[in-house]
DNA sequence: AGAAAGTATGTGGTCGGCCAACGATCGCCG
DNA sequence: CGGCGATCGTTGGCCGACCACATACTTTCT
């Protein structure tokens, strides 16, 4: 009786009755979990935490820009950006300086120490999103992603929290 | 160029390096922090903690158990559980007391008072779940539950973590 | 029995992440 | 020019989650 799928049978001996009632949101509650230790890992030897490599991306994509540019693209709480830049000056990642036009506003950018990391956490990133995809052929790799951006705009929609009403895809 | 996913269209308005060099692990804490806040607003309601429903489920479940039953079925680390049962305690959701024996355990169990919840928290959950995947036929359901199991068993092998080598599903 | 190994749990510290509330600016409008 | 709402960022508090380390008890082995 205690069939299950595969991977539930070869990483849990039995199914809650969460799982039972919610199957997915128990799958991705797991998998994230799983895949932000798998990031962790991979990441220390950047000497970086999970969720900054997202924050250095960015700027390294995108040079100096606001504190609000990084809480819009990461879509994350305000609060949670202040802290992280406020952790990843201090090991030198990332410097800030006020914006000359918004005295308001400060300007983020990555220090040429955290360039040098850039490639290898792409790598990393690269690697790791291969080892998370390992076995599953290019059609499954594309129905996945479908299917996340689906539920993900379910979510989103719930929120009601991505700021997309705004046509800001025109400028 | 700015061509995305619908959801990523819809909730994005560009694609980070971090988008091309991994959608899916992108994807996956996307919606796994999505997911997460949907859970915090529905379990609001019952003065839960999102991740918290899912001890309480177990507890339902199962009844008087001890710690390491929990991690192991939830599959966290001990000092998160240890943590997230004080609080629980705290609350009046969870009642502790030593097991007779092995006076190294503790045997906990949800309270009356919880129980009067856990309806509630297993329709929340459902409905949550619904709306996860709202605009999803039940074949696209049965694939991405099977996509995210594959998903997970490989981020499972990396850890190496889920203790799944000690035949305990006999039990 | 007594030491060594193993198991169950708790502590302290660090992070990411959220919310609520606050101080500082900028901008618009009267 | 002056006020007032919107915007940018920060602080404090709290939670989940990790790790490393410490403690208490059990089991096993000599």
């Amino acid at each position: 009786m205690t069939r299950a799928t595969p991977a539930e049978d070869a990483c849990t001996n039995a199914l809650p009755t969460a799982a039972l009632g919610g199957p997915v949101s128990h799958a991705v509650s797991r998998v994230a979990r799983l895949h932000r230790i798998a990031a962790g890992k991979v990441l220390k030897g950047v000497d970086l935490y999970p969720g900054q490599e997202l924050l250095m991306m960015h700027l390294w994509d995108r040079g100096a820009v606001r504190q609000t540019e990084l809480i819009r693209a990461l879509e994350l709480d305000p609060s949670t950006v202040t802290k992280m830049l406020q952790r990843l000056e201090q090991t030198g990642h990332v410097r800030r300086r006020p914006d000359p036009a918004d005295r308001r506003a400060v300007l983020v950018e990555a220090t040429d120490q955290s360039c040098a990391l850039h490639t290898a956490v792409e790598n990393a990133w690269g690697s790791l999103e291969e080892h998370t995809l390992a076995g599953l052929d290019p059609a499954e790799r594309t129905e996945l992603v479908r299917l996340l951006a689906k539920v993900e705009e379910n979510l989103c929609r719930e929120t009601e929290d991505c700021p997309d009403r705004r046509g800001a895809a025109s400028g």
